[in-house]
DNA sequence: GCACTATATTACCTTTTGCTTATATAGTTT
DNA sequence: AAACTATATAAGCAAAAGGTAATATAGTGC
């Protein structure tokens, strides 16, 4: 089951259940849309009506988005009055999204560079 | 463009284009059987046929898999003889699953203390 | 060239998923 | 309570994606 405490991912064999997890997570963060609400989220909390302007997204669409990923403990939900506040509940959601980006930078600069040689 | 260089994600107005190629990335890890192909790579290049066995698939399923993650620039290829070997590309990989698989297991330890508490 | 092996590709089916429209719920204000 | 606002839910649709079976390609050895 563990497979943080410094060690390697990829040492450990792991169960289907956690592959499940582990992939549903990563599923989340593999549409759009959700990435533009998050990242409308990583300068603080947003109520559902400043996410729909913010996104460009209907109201109906933005709030399943946004329950999906409070479900999945990636948001955190905040109940006040007629509003609800979304907010980012997993603070590792900034390391990834950091994570991948650098990555297509990188790739990006690698394949323009390619590009250049080869023409 | 640029969102590395040690700086916040969080501030950068992100393209169309971007928040695409940033989805379509956390996309091709949010599938379970790309998971299990990736873990099995983890610990070095192997053969289809070898990844065929290892994860259990069909030789055609895991043909395309390894394809689209190669094509992302995810995995490398290498052709020798009949053999083809793929290995891990892209070495965020390995931490992209460590933070995941972390946050996961924390997000686990919590519910599970909820749940003592609750009961 | 022919048989054989490893990988890729195609066609097809099924399930999933994201989106939209319309409606329901919950909370506020008067 | 009635009108209003913010959010959630439901039903239905269209597109995307994963899987399988069958076939094609490419490399090897006889």
């Amino acid at each position: 089951m563990s497979c943080k405490t410094g060690s390697r991912v990829a040492m450990r064999p792991l169960s289907e259940e956690a592959l499940e997890m582990i992939a549903r997570r990563f599923a989340l963060l593999g549409e759009p849309m959700r990435l533009r609400l998050l990242h409308a989220l990583f300068d603080g909390e947003k109520s559902v009506t400043a996410l729909v302007e913010a996104s460009g997204g209907t109201q109906a669409n933005v709030s399943r988005h946004l329950q999906a990923m409070a479900e999945a403990g990636l948001l955190g939900r905040r109940k006040q009055g007629l509003q609800v506040f979304y907010s980012i509940a997993d603070p590792t959601l900034f390391q990834l999204c950091e994570l991948v980006c650098g990555s297509l930078e990188e790739k990006l600069a690698r394949d323009a560079k390619a590009f250049a040689r080869a023409g």
